[in-house]
DNA sequence: TATTGTTATACTCTATAACTATA
DNA sequence: TATAGTTATAGAGTATAACAATA
């Protein structure tokens, strides 16, 4: 009986058995986006964190650290250097809260504002060129179904 | 004119700008998965990779280091570290490679397999309760959604 | 007592470059 | 010359505990 070919090769490698998770599903899924938006992030000097943190403190004027960082899901340790990371660069300030002494009111400043909106188009833009293979439904329903894993 | 109450508070965060991309959405819904998986997995007090690289050496028997680490998206590097590890814990071995002397034929232990089976059980329960939420068929589509953006 | 912002610390994961032995 | 495994190192992100000022 003839060996063919194919005997002198080790076997591929099959990952079917983790692609019955979700979490699996998710991770890989997730690095193909993020590595994607880090690359267009890159161009405004920005992390993702900051990018995030940003976006929040603009459409939610006068928000504590502390407020950011939980609807963030981020530790209020981690929001102290993010908050100093974005003060450095002019894109935020911290003013003082006229509700609790103990906390700030972040704003953000003009500089800030033009950064964010223009980041935010072109990060869609960029998103939407990644997803070409998705049609809008099936992009409509991928987000409502990853916000209804949130609320389980 | 009186004021209320609430103008005594500090305002509501709100995520709205950033729900509208993908990305978020993905990281939001991981971050709920992977951790609920982690308390899952620390009872066999093993971390992430470490589970889906014995998983996936106990699906391909033979498989050489960098086989495995290219189907996990991981480094070279990172893999040697992660056999290394499973290799302490007696749950696969390096064997030399009947093809090339320069790579291992990773297999798992009967300790290792066992392992794996009873890990993979008891991760998919647990993710299933997670979930739900959500029905089979809105699982199944998501599930394929996400391969989909892993396609594109 | 509890909470806000802060500091320090440590751990996981990832990314890179360079080396050796084989191909 | 290219590839498999290895080593060393650095960075990002995250998690924890403790402290001072304020609630």
């Amino acid at each position: 009986m003839a060996k063919t070919m194919h005997d002198k090769e080790p076997p591929q490698v099959d990952d079917a058995v983790l692609r019955q998770f979700l979490g699996y599903n998710l991770k890989r899924a997730y690095l193909i986006v993020h590595s994607d938006f880090l690359s267009k992030l890159s161009e405004f000097d920005l992390r993702t964190p900051l990018f995030s943190t940003l976006a929040l403190i603009v459409e939610n004027p006068g928000a504590s650290q502390t407020a950011i960082a939980n609807a963030l899901a981020v530790e209020r340790s981690a929001m102290v250097l993010l908050i100093d990371d974005l003060e450095k660069r002019g894109l935020v300030v911290r003013e003082k809260s006229p509700f609790d002494r103990r906390s700030y009111a972040l704003h953000a400043t003009p500089k800030g504002t033009k950064t964010c909106r223009s980041m935010l188009k072109d990060v869609q833009t960029h998103e939407d060129g990644l997803l070409a293979g998705l049609s809008d439904d099936e992009r409509t329903t991928l987000i409502s179904l990853l916000r209804k894993v949130g609320q389980s």
